[in-house]
DNA sequence: TCTAACCTTTAATCTAAGTTTAAGGTCAAG
DNA sequence: CTTGACCTTAAACTTAGATTAAAGGTTAGA
């Protein structure tokens, strides 16, 4: 398979496909006489594994680590630990976001919340106020 | 208040400062005769609302957009308008972040399930075939 | 043989949010 | 008057994950 097939048949363009390449994430791959890159079907399989991978949270880098790329002998144990660590990155991230979250919500509430007979200006320094108290707690 | 006592305060780097009002962020600056930046006591209200703001996920471009940046006239329905986008922006994320966490946990599962009398490589292919079919069903 | 569709390479460019470096001006103390 | 701390600028560099451009080689079909 020349790369433009691989291209199509992946959905990924052929940039990219070049581009993992070159970075050593995607190492099966032959030449022909003419300098074409030539592709066994299994380079289908790796590019759809590094892009399951990629959409899951985990970099390129870490994709490297815990690909083989000869498909066939996967460091194990190594990929179990990956994976443990990303679902508990995870879960860190879902922590953070809903914080993120509730304090947005309440600012919403807060600036809904103007008395409506001050002036724009004051709401802004009362809004001003609470979102420095948050800040302050954060820290 | 000069630049250094700024970033001592405010917990930011001076590079940082510069950069913010590089970019159009920080305006609340003015000049001492000698070309030394001189800051209100407002500067360090004007960081610490920028900082709270990108911890809460908005880009300092979206802040730009948000910070009237002379602090006392807020378009204040742009910015709640921004703020429940973010709010949204937040909630898809936590979706994708769940997804993804399941799949994973999935996977774990399935690699820790290996039947025990298969090779390490038999449990390859079989883990393998399990994650292209979540690809699939992703696509 | 011409042309269009393919393929090759290296190097530059992009975004975001800064940091680093180089070269130099200012100021207070001893 | 010199030393050290502080300030200035412009420009280059950083990471990640690519894309784009420039310049050129290969191949199939009419």
């Amino acid at each position: 398979m020349k790369i433009g097939e691989l291209a199509k048949r992946s959905g990924q363009t052929q940039s990219r496909i070049r581009f993992y390449e070159r970075i050593g994430l995607l190492k099966l791959v032959d030449r022909r006489a003419n300098g074409y890159r030539a592709y066994p079907p299994e380079a289908l399989v790796v590019l759809n594994l590094i892009d399951t991978a990629q959409n899951a949270g985990f970099s390129l880098d870490e994709i490297r680590r815990m690909v083989p790329s000869d498909l066939g002998e996967w460091k194990h144990e190594g990929l179990l630990d990956a994976l443990r660590a990303k679902v508990a990155e995870i879960t860190t991230l879902e922590g953070r976001l809903a914080q993120s979250k509730a304090q947005i919500a309440g600012l919403i509430a807060e600036i809904e919340a103007k008395p409506g007979d001050i002036t724009c200006k004051d709401n802004a320094r009362r809004v001003m106020a609470r979102m420095l108290v948050e800040t302050a707690e954060r820290s």
